[in-house]
DNA sequence: GCAGGATCAGGGAGCGCTCTCAGCAGTACG
DNA sequence: CGTACTGCTGAGAGCGCTCCCTGATCCTGC
């Protein structure tokens, strides 16, 4: 039988009858108290203080027609995606941002296909001021849905669809540069002295896998095609794909994979073919994800994103575009893309080269 | 200009004006249909689709007192516990379940103590209908804090108080059955022929750690002292302990780590000692790591949870004490911890040994 | 010392929904 | 054929809050 149930919970109206004030000023007070006289927003403060009064947050969203919450929209086909940290990174980044605004997150996993169709009537109903997106694959319907459902979307990581490829405005979004940092870890290689390197692709219907060879490609400028291969961002992939390079030029030495689970595949068939790891092959993953390159022998050299900023950066721009678009369009018209209008546009980190063993 | 913005967003009001039909209708229609004639209900629904209504959350949770939204709290002091894909996998567990009964799940993820005080706040606010609570740390003062604020729980892990140790009735949890995964395992090793058994623990501030020594204990009764050691369920630790055990027993022929991670870090030593895995020591960790257990050379036997079962169970008992709690408290006085009265108690899940490499 | 302007408090409407209660069918029975 | 009863439907009252707008208060300038 505890205090906080329904029936003692402090209204507004109790806080005002306290403060001897009017509903109108209390309401005043808990939202900033501009407009009122120090002396009756230190009362009204005392009483909401010691009537433990908390905002109703439905009544108050019923008027305003903001939430102060945000969706955070993961598709997860693969079951591996989940298995690596990085969501729980970007979670916490976006988690950290949205708390300094007094937003909550609100977490949207997708199962399958039939679950888009439920995530676009929830972003639909209105019943949050903008989404966070992770769209993983060029044939993915989420982004169609979500631009259905004219909710302020940031994305996470470039969507397929390009800029302007679709009606839509350009989406605005937020990635690593998969492409310079590509760039970086193939030039490492090529300092190092490595003259036939290779490269193991992530699964190509993510643009990051995309962007990644696209690196690989700037270095390797004629690079011969059986120097690459195509993997899945899985171990097994990296065994596959590596097994398939050492066939085709048995001579390489130096292997760039587009993340580090390949990478640890790709050692162990190195290993198993009796090459020695950086002497005779010189080995870089991308992601650093912990528990893999540190834990791999050797450590595994790989480009680091700052996954945490990624998220971090998302939910910021979101909630820019949000009051810039509150301001622009005015409280009576906000809740449309149109809301991220004069927002700033995508950003793109940098990554960042983190020598260890392998190469 | 979407069309989903503010102004276009139909209303019951709508609905029940184009099926010709009252708005108390239109609503029972909405909620379940029970009690209307199956004309009108055909009637309403097809009004709902041609005009894309969806139900207004805040107005419904402003006079219903229910948001069909549970919060997960996530307490993470430590980074590496965000480095695992635990929490992601059992996210996604009370995702499916929490989608299957439409509701929301708002993540709640706090870093550091003054965290705290903001979470309690929220859950105190009543803007969910209950939580779910993963408290890692014997000393952790969130379970407290939500007992104060009167919602409806349930915990991930067996919190540190146990059962009744404080005044608040015992709390509900989901939990594996550490203590027996850890007999099993360290029978696993006898079973090997194995004798000199050693254990590194995890953090024992946190009671799957205890639990697991537990079970060790269970199994090897009057274990020499100097064949545990105490790890923090980190790679590093685990290199420590082991470095420890050997110094102190340099003929031990199994060790059971209470973590895969912490067993990654041993095998580790264990090598550079020149001691052969499973022929020298045989070592079993715990967890399941897959990126971790599957990619050590040798792969790691390990103990498996089923963590994604446990967030689903998690949710299944919160919402089963939810429902429950409505029924028997009447609708006015759901709300507080007495609506898991009546509800199933806690639950253990089984754990199973999965046999790799290493042991 | 008083009008005029600025500033600030309060009354009241209404956000969209649920739910109680009264009322009106339709049916069965006296 | 009238009455009682069951079963649906509709009118209306709020849920707690914000915000417009009116009215009161205070200060400034002449």
């Amino acid at each position: 039988m505890s205090e906080s149930s329904t029936a003692s919970r402090p209204t507004l109206e109790a806080v005002a009858a306290r403060a001897g004030v009017s509903r109108a000023t209390a309401s005043r007070v808990v939202n900033g108290g501009d407009g009122v006289r120090e002396p009756l927003v230190e009362r009204v403060r005392r009483a909401v203080e010691e009537l433990g009064y908390v905002p109703n947050q439905a009544a108050r969203s019923l008027v305003t027609r903001r939430h102060d919450a945000v969706a955070v929209v993961i598709a997860e086909p693969e079951t591996r995606v989940f298995a690596d940290p990085f969501f729980a990174l970007q979670l916490r980044g976006i988690s950290k941002e949205l708390t300094a605004h007094d937003s909550q997150l609100v977490l949207l996993l997708t199962e399958g296909r039939d679950d888009h169709a439920r995530v676009g009537r929830y972003l639909a109903g209105g019943h949050v001021d903008g989404a966070l997106v992770f769209s993983l694959h060029l044939d993915d319907p989420l982004p169609e849905l979500i631009h259905g459902a004219g909710v302020p979307t940031v994305f996470g990581g470039r969507p397929g669809w390009g800029d302007g490829t679709r009606s839509a405005a350009s989406p605005v979004y937020v990635d690593s540069d998969n492409r310079g940092g590509a760039r970086e870890a193939v030039r490492h290689l090529a300092a190092l002295g490595r003259t036939r390197i290779a490269h193991i692709t992530g699964a190509l219907d993510q643009t990051s896998a995309v962007d990644r060879l696209d690196g690989f490609r700037d270095v390797m400028v004629d690079a011969d095609p059986r120097l690459i291969a195509e993997g899945d961002f899985t171990p097994a992939g990296g065994e596959r794909a590596m097994r398939q390079l050492l066939d085709g030029c048995p001579d390489l030495d130096g292997v760039f994979a587009a993340n580090d689970l390949m990478a640890s595949g790709a050692l162990r068939v190195l290993r198993e073919r009796g090459l020695r790891v950086p002497d005779d092959v010189a080995l870089i993953g991308f992601d650093d994800m912990l528990p893999v390159a540190e834990q791999t022998d050797p450590s595994l050299t790989t480009v680091r994103q700052d996954i945490e900023e990624m998220g971090r950066l998302m939910a910021r721009l979101l909630l820019r575009g949000l009051s810039a678009g509150a301001a622009t369009v005015g409280s009576a018209g906000a809740g449309s893309q149109e809301g991220l209008v004069g927002a700033p546009s995508s950003v793109v980190l940098p990554t960042t080269l983190v020598r260890r063993a392998s190469a």
